[in-house]
DNA sequence: CTGTTAGCGCTTTCAT
DNA sequence: ATGAAAGCGCTAACAG
């Protein structure tokens, strides 16, 4: 262990002045009308003593503690939405905050506790992530600190980051349409009408509305819809070989990489090479979409730069929801024209 | 915004005790020598009022902030190793601390405003953690709480939670041997000679010693041993295609789970099927590696496990340095016998 | 322009 | 068995 800890009066001494002059040199008060030989000393004393203010002093006393909480159910333990909290974890370094990361999964109980537990600690603001975009519980407890919701919504705290998905579901399928592909297109991982009332979330829904809107107002009509609850690999793979029974798709629109990822496996297996006897378009853009042959175009989640709007948005007061676009990163997957 | 926040003096008040009385009461100190009804009195009393301890006042009193810092270089941002800070936040939810996470890319300035920033909150103990385990830089700053490296090493702090590869090796050899296959093996990612004294890191050396002690114990050769520096899914692709055009091995070894990936895809173009034709084994339990067709059986990186191991032993007092287990995930790219 | 003083909310001697 | 008072390190009124 070291020996005690510099402090501002340490500091002071050593400058020759109050406290009360350091504190204010220190922090840089505008207003300041210390003379600026005071200032020299002070930043002097402080340098050569390694001064570091003592944040929790300075919390107790201006209840700032420059530290958010970012609350999530799965975020930051999962894959799937990681880039949310780097642009969060970046936005917050830049703004030279802390940010104090809890996990819920989504339970209430533990919800609660990491509210209380963020609050307890005075943290400056909260963030409430989600990994897939929905209605986010929000414990009921006093929350007096600016709250924005992140790629998830509530009624509580209307301020919410999320992707522009609907714009998205319409990127897709105009990428279609300028690969000259207007017919023969398979939509993969369509959740069945019985099921339109639930869709997984209130952003895919729009994301299907994208498509489906733009799929009229291009002239375009699904050849096959197959769908499916769970969107990963395995149903892609399953779908694609029952499609493959009866019709021969020129192209693949997936509502996700891994359904997607499953449609190559099948693909492959049945002797059909993309891009040039189907294509693919798909969204999220998850690391899958890379290494797959060939690279599949896909539609983005910006979730980097969700996570550091969200933190903006809370330092800088708040304002109004923010819709992200989401980025088309174009691999091989679908034909040059 | 609320009314003000509830204090303890609030909670005496009510309670028509004093604040040393509700402190002690609250804190559960057992020496405490307060009557059972003044016990009764102030837990009604921060009930009723929603009482929560200042957990900023209370550090600064206590010098405990109940709170740890995860310092990594692209552990939170990055998929590899998530598993480090779920298992870091599991552990440290439970033992009712919050974790601060801080990135820095591995670049040595914001690695020491890293730390600066955690210390200045009066963490408890800081957590470096590493993506890919080796040397880990840690700012020549003093550090007076309990450190822990995570997934990486450092002269400085000689506690670490690290993988035990050399193990590792040697199960992924005893795996094949245990599925019959004792000859016709090739290494998939071994580091050119030329490079023997750079490996990646010094967990990925071990993790090769282990493959080849076990290789020899059990009187095993490789038939080919391609080398390549980048662990990517193109560069197995490559590989294997190399590998193929000479020879025709019963068992590919692969040094990582991308790797395999990129074998399965060129595999997959020859007509050539897995576990059948030739059998798989890899490391790292990827996330990947469940979405392959047959799934890959895998030597898995313990992180979860590694990341709670480091929180436990960071607030249970440090100790030794660990090794945890890989685990053996056995999926279907080998044949069983 | 600078210093004195009074807390922020809590824990902890030390008296009673 | 209980309470008064001091003080952790800092900032903000308010005097000088």
């Amino acid at each position: 262990m070291q020996k005690k800890r510099v402090t501002l009066a340490d500091v002071a001494r050593l400058a020759g002045l109050s406290t009360t002059a350091a504190s204010m040199i220190l922090t840089g008060r505008p207003d300041t009308r210390l003379s600026a030989d005071a200032h020299a000393k002070v930043h002097a004393a402080a340098a050569s003593l390694g001064y570091r203010p003592n944040v929790a002093a300075r919390a107790l006393r201006t209840d700032k503690s420059r530290s958010i909480a970012f609350i999530s159910d799965y975020v930051a333990t999962t894959r799937f939405a990681s880039g949310l909290i780097r642009g969060a974890l970046a936005a917050a370094e830049e703004a030279k905050h802390v940010m104090l990361v809890l996990e819920t999964g989504g339970e209430p109980a533990r919800e609660t506790q990491a509210v209380e537990a963020a609050l307890d600690r005075q943290v400056d603001g909260l963030i409430f992530a989600a990994m897939r975009a929905r209605e986010v519980f929000v414990p009921d407890l006093p929350i007096n600190v600016p709250t924005i919701m992140l790629n998830g919504t509530s009624a509580r705290f209307p301020v919410s980051v999320l992707p522009d998905e609907y714009r998205g579901g319409r990127r897709a399928v105009e990428l279609l349409r300028d690969a000259g592909i207007t017919e023969g297109v398979a939509l993969l991982g369509h959740n069945a009408d019985s099921e339109a009332g639930l869709f997984r979330s209130e952003t895919i829904a729009r994301r299907f509305a994208g498509i489906r809107d733009a799929m009229i107002a291009n002239g375009m009509r699904f050849v096959a819809e197959l769908s499916c609850w769970n969107w990963e690999p395995a149903h892609g793979y399953d779908l694609t070989r029952k499609l493959l029974r009866t019709k021969r798709p020129k192209a693949l629109l997936c509502l996700n990489d891994r359904l997607a990822f499953g449609a190559y496996q099948a693909l492959g297996e049945a002797g059909i090479t993309v891009p040039e006897d189907i294509a693919l378009v798909s969204f999220d853009n998850d690391e899958l979409a890379s290494y797959l042959r060939p690279g599949l175009t896909t539609i983005g989640l910006p979730h980097e730069e969700m996570g550091r709007k969200a933190v903006e948005l809370m330092l800088g007061g708040i304002g109004a929801a923010q819709l992200v676009e989401m980025p088309v990163i174009e691999r091989g997957s679908l034909p040059r024209r």
